[in-house]
RNA sequence: GGCCCCGUAGUUCAACGGACAGAAUAGAAGUUUCCUAAACUUUAGAUACAGGUUCGAUUCCUGUCGGGGCUACCA
């Protein structure tokens, strides 16, 4: 493929100017934009930067300059010029050239194999993607959806741009909270299991992490009442407590009746994580247990501590200081031996180096632990770690509820599984109200309501910046009109319609009719929007930013539902415009595939 | 207290330092003998406040106010 139209220019732009001035200007000065709808042009130049360089004013650079770009550049036909702003005019053959030449490419807007990244050297090292992360003690929730939705996504737009990625999953299967789970499941179980209760076994353990926290709350109110303690120490003394403690140092003794219930638990745990991640669409391509990883970690803390990096206090616990980065010291292990969070991460981090060698190794966790990560980097490098600065923290804001954050204390959690349901009851309610399902089949039926049940959820949480906190409203959040999944999979399968009534060979035969062409307003603006998307998809994939093509995909398709209302595909006369009409529509249901699969958002043919 | 993030229509979200700040929803008024009305059209409505840098600031800097997070021998 040669240049692109918005090289050429900018290449024009930059050597004309150095010919009158003998002026080198600044690449990125160059800002080359689409064409606001109100002003008549297809691409806009902003002139000011160049304005003193050729000492003119910014209407008569921005005359100079389109005139040698309509004299340089064939596609260029004519512009115009609006204050600082010199708007170009593309001919017609341009994009329709471009529409011949990704009709009928199912990868639009991926990059080729040849197109990835360059495949030398540090290139080709993968990228390892860590998400979903869950703890082992609680099902998923609201939180852990957008996560999930957000690093698969994240994952898919690196994968789709050229990188070679490993997608991990790190389960946090040890620690206090699970001892917490097993402890109230012992006393007061009495053998309950999934099978006799009927439960998923996330809901099972996470139940009785609950029935933990009530009882213990019991014990803290009578120790502050008795005793006068303070909350705070009330939590510590309480017998309760002591005896997850106590669970904990024989889980890391390997107390072999202690492993057993773990392992029965998590077991259980894991068989309701899968089925979630399953509906949520969401997969992974290993798992790695913090069970596993965290004696590696602090073999690495106590290796540090004999290298003299770390240090121990006289209680025991192990220390690393990083006053030199103006932190505080952080411990690394407790008084009586065992890990805590940072262990853990730093034998997973070595592991996951270990395993992949990666160039990158992006952890996609809330930015309620931008401090750890940070810390965590730290930590490596004072270790000395060759991946200390291939961690990235992909920090994403917080979920909130109208009343706040969600608090399982207070029982505001939205559950993953209830919220999928919902979303799934809904579509199926919304779609026989239409009436558009008389002549689908139980299974077909079925897996429409999913895919546009799941596809408003997933378009709702992925649509929002992930840096940006968002607000979830359980009853109003998710609409079925306007900005959502479910008209963007209707635009699809609305296209998807035209496209069966229309015979096959058309398609292959209306690339013929595209000479001389003249284009609308509505289809030059809709093709021009399709030629957008493969920058979109890069420009994504760059900032880790899935929002950008939820946003972009949406103005495709409101673009083509009012092409689509004002003009006549097939019924249009004149075969030539039919044709080319057809082609566009095609182009658009493709764009709308492949920017929605990239959100791991399924677009039905028929809805 | 210290550090970090965020303040855009009633509400939920957009806007590489660029033109008159876009959508959706809620409100008002319309469109279907015609390829799927989950659509389309019209209408009204916003950059918290005060300075600064710049040809140009929602965007960058400073301060004020408001919201959230972190600052654990929790994860």
């Amino acid at each position: 493929m040669d240049m692109k139209i918005e090289e050429k220019i900018a290449a024009v732009v930059a050597e004309s100017i150095w010919q009158v001035s003998g002026q080198q200007i600044d690449p990125a000065s160059i800002v080359l934009q689409k064409t606001r709808k109100d002003f008549a042009g297809d691409l806009t130049l902003v002139v000011f930067p160049f304005v003193k360089a050729l000492k003119r004013s910014p209407e008569q650079t921005a005359e100079f300059l389109g005139e040698t770009l309509v004299k340089r550049i064939i596609e260029v036909e004519g512009y115009n010029v609006v204050k600082g702003f010199l708007n170009m005019v593309l001919t017609s053959g341009f994009w329709l050239e471009f529409l011949a030449g990704e009709a009928g490419n199912d990868r639009f807007g991926y990059a080729g194999e040849e197109q990835g990244p360059h495949k030398t050297g540090n290139e080709k090292k993968p990228v390892v993607v860590e998400f979903s992360s869950p703890n082992t003690n609680k099902p998923l929730h609201l939180g852990h959806i957008r996560n999930n939705l957000f690093g698969y996504a994240v994952s898919l737009l690196l994968e789709r741009t050229g990188n070679k990625v490993v997608k991990v999953n790190l389960v946090n299967d040890r620690g206090i909270h699970i001892c917490k789970s097993m402890l109230a499941w012992m006393k007061f179980g009495r053998g309950e299991t999934p099978e006799s209760t009927g439960k998923k076994g996330d809901k099972l353990v996470g139940d009785y992490y609950v029935i933990f926290e009530i009882k213990l709350r019991r014990q803290v109110a009578v120790l502050m009442a008795e005793k006068g303690l303070s909350e705070e120490e009330a939590r510590k003394e309480a017998p309760l407590m002591q005896e997850a403690q106590s669970l904990l140092r024989r889980w890391e003794a390997r107390d072999p009746e202690v492993l057993t219930v773990w392992k029965q638990m998590n077991a259980w745990v894991y068989e309701g994580f899968n089925a979630t991640y399953k509906r949520m669409g969401v997969a992974f391509d290993k798992t790695y247990y913090e069970s596993d990883t965290y004696l590696l970690g602090r073999e690495i803390v106590l290796e540090g501590l004999r290298e003299g990096l770390f240090y121990k206090k006289e209680d025991g616990s192990v220390w690393a200081g990083l006053s030199e980065h103006n932190l505080n010291e952080k411990l690394l292990l407790r008084t009586d031996g065992t890990s805590v969070y940072m262990t853990q991460d730093i034998g997973t981090a070595q592991l996951r180096y270990d395993d992949f060698l990666p160039r990158k190794m992006i952890y996609v966790v809330g930015n309620e632990q931008n401090h750890h990560f940070n810390v965590l980097k730290k930590v490596l490098g004072k270790l000395g770690k060759p991946y200390a600065d291939a961690i990235q923290h992909l920090s994403y804001g917080m979920v909130e509820l109208p009343q706040g954050r969600m608090k399982s204390r207070e029982g505001t959690v939205v559950d993953a599984d209830d919220l999928m349901d919902e979303m799934v009851a809904t579509a199926q309610k919304t779609t026989e109200e239409l009436g558009k399902t008389q002549h689908f089949s139980e299974v077909e039926k079925k897996d429409l309501y999913h895919v546009i049940g799941m596809g408003a959820l997933k378009y709702f949480i992925l649509k929002v910046d992930p840096q940006k906190n968002m607000l979830f409203k359980p009853e109003e959040s998710i609409d079925f009109n306007g900005n959502t999944g479910p008209f963007i999979q209707y635009t699809h399968a609305r296209i998807c319609s035209v496209l069966r009534k229309a015979v096959p060979e058309r398609l292959k035969q209306a690339l013929n009719s595209l000479d001389g062409m003249s284009l609308n307003e509505k289809e030059k603006q809709l093709l021009k929007s399709l030629y957008d998307f493969p920058d979109v998809v890069l420009e994504a994939a760059t900032e880790l930013s899935p929002a950008k093509v939820a946003n972009y995909v949406y103005e495709v398709a409101r673009e083509f539902n009012q092409f689509y209302h004002e003009y006549s595909i097939l019924n249009e006369p004149d075969r030539g415009i039919s044709d080319f009409r057809l082609l566009l529509s095609q182009l658009t249901a493709t764009t709308i595939r492949n920017g929605m699969a990239l959100l791991s958002i399924d677009v039905p043919e028929r809805m």
